[in-house]
DNA sequence: CCCCTCACCTGATCGC
DNA sequence: TGCGATCAGGTGAGGG
């Protein structure tokens, strides 16, 4: 489900209410989910550790705890927080692991549901944390992000633009969703080999990146389907949407119609109209 | 090495 | 109403 303004729009909201508190009491009620962790040693690692402070990487969404080890949390589909300082909590379908959080003046308890069950959650330590950050692109949003690193991780690739997008070992964070966003914003067609861009095009894919992304993030994520912010509430960038999931409507700025094209396996919304 | 396809799961929706 | 096919925000393994 979420790619890099929802899991941005999760952490921050985890950060508000759980940095500077204590992990009480761990359940893991799907142990899949910590795999290949054991769940006892999940629950371990996590019992009685101080939350830091809560961000993210990629679509991981990163809580560092006061032994220098990182809980992560890697959303994939369906994978989803929910907070609650509800004494008595209705029971729900799907859950995987619920945490109690203990802080100066309340309790309050997270749990994690994950209807399509490829969410993973661990504990790492420095090193384990390390390995996977170093496999992590760039993170489109940082100030290292600039035309110059975005040409210098399409140039070698013979892949269509779209593909190289949403490879997270070159930019980390970018989905099906804002991959098509990001290609129609730049006026690029999504099924360019990567290496094809001229320089302009490259510079104005990065703004459009850029500009997708922040403004997505503004928005609070994109609610076309499941996706829900901590507290159960929708982002409204579905509203914005330009091309993604759109096949068959009008072309804002040409009036050409949208289509749907697969690549990788996955749909890919484009303007034929405009987009070249 | 690069890139694509498939598998992993459940649930919603659509056409017949 | 039921039933099968298709699709969904991700990504890692395996193979051409």
């Amino acid at each position: 489900m979420p790619e890099l303004p929802e899991a941005e729009t999760i952490a921050r909201g985890l950060h508000a209410v759980i940095a500077g508190s204590r992990v009480e009491r761990v359940r893991v009620h799907r142990a899949e989910v910590v795999e290949p962790m054991s769940a006892s040693k999940f629950r371990r690692s996590l019992t009685d550790r101080r939350i830091t402070s809560v961000g993210r990487r990629a679509k991981w969404i990163v809580t560092s705890l006061d032994d220098g080890n990182r809980w992560v949390t890697q959303l994939r589909m369906t994978g989803r927080f929910d907070w609650s300082t509800a004494s008595n909590l209705r029971a729900r379908p799907h859950l995987s692991v619920s945490v109690l959080i203990q802080n100066a003046d309340a309790a309050g308890v997270l749990r994690f549901f994950d209807v399509r069950r490829f969410a993973r959650m661990w504990v790492l330590d420095p090193a384990a944390w390390s390995a996977l950050d170093d496999r992590l692109g760039i993170e489109p949003l940082s100030d290292e992000f600039t035309p110059t690193s975005l040409a210098s991780v399409l140039a070698p690739s013979r892949a269509p633009v779209r593909n190289a997008l949403l490879d997270q070992t070159r930019i980390a964070g970018i989905g099906n969703i804002y991959a098509s966003e990001a290609c129609y914003l730049a006026r690029v067609d999504p099924r360019r080999p990567a290496m094809t861009l001229e320089r302009p095009e490259v510079r104005k894919l990065h703004g459009a990146i850029r500009r997708v992304l922040g403004e997505a993030v503004e928005r609070r994520g994109t609610s076309f389907s499941d996706y829900r912010d901590l507290l159960g509430d929708e982002g409204t960038f579905q509203n914005v949407l330009e091309v993604y999931d759109r096949e068959d409507e009008i072309c804002d700025r040409c009036g050409d119609r949208i289509i749907r094209v697969v690549m990788a396996g996955r749909s890919a919304y484009l303007c034929p109209g405009c987009q070249r």
